[in-house]
DNA sequence: GCCAACGTTGGC
DNA sequence: GCCAACGTTGGC
């Protein structure tokens, strides 16, 4: 199993929206970056661990997620409707795929970027790099229990 | 709100 | 195939 880091922008979708949501589950779709696109469709596993990150004004990993679908054809993409809209993509081929997430642990401490830029043990993680816009990133069985313990929620 | 960093687009 | 211009992201 992997673990994973997951930037969402809380006014667009937030950590208890996803908690509000109908079985904590929600459609992980909009991705629209070729390398995030790859994580999830090659290497995002059912099981697999999601740290869940506000992104924007609040800048925090807020809770813990586990993926309860993989890979799966991204349907806002052909959703003339939806911003999400890529008209360049073909429905028999579909560039973008999603994938469902379920809220797991709400953290008890909300753990801030200046938190984990001063933490020994993340310096490596891709979150901290300068520069990293990736919206969908691995993480370290390492970083994952070295974060889940500052959020105050035991790790499995 | 600003702007640096990044990915994508499109002219050549 | 290069690269300038553009739009977007996201930290500050």
């Amino acid at each position: 199993m992997r673990y994973w880091l997951l930037k969402s922008d809380p006014d667009t979708f937030s950590w208890q929206d996803l908690v509000a949501s109908p079985r904590r589950t929600t459609r992980w779709d909009g991705v629209r970056n070729y390398q995030a696109r790859n994580s999830l469709r090659d290497d995002v596993a059912v099981g697999d661990g999601v740290l869940f990150y506000h992104s924007q004004a609040d800048r925090a990993v807020v809770g813990t997620a586990t993926v309860t679908r993989a890979a799966y054809p991204d349907p806002t993409q052909f959703d003339r409707k939806s911003p999400q809209h890529d008209p360049g993509s073909d429905p028999g081929d579909p560039r973008w795929v999603a994938v469902d997430i379920r809220a797991e642990r709400e953290f008890a401490h909300p753990v801030p970027l200046d938190q984990l830029r001063k933490t020994p043990g993340l310096a490596k993680m891709t979150l901290l790099q300068k520069g990293s816009r990736l919206s969908v990133q691995p993480v370290t069985s390492g970083e994952w229990e070295i974060i889940c313990r500052l959020g105050g929620v035991a790790t499995k």
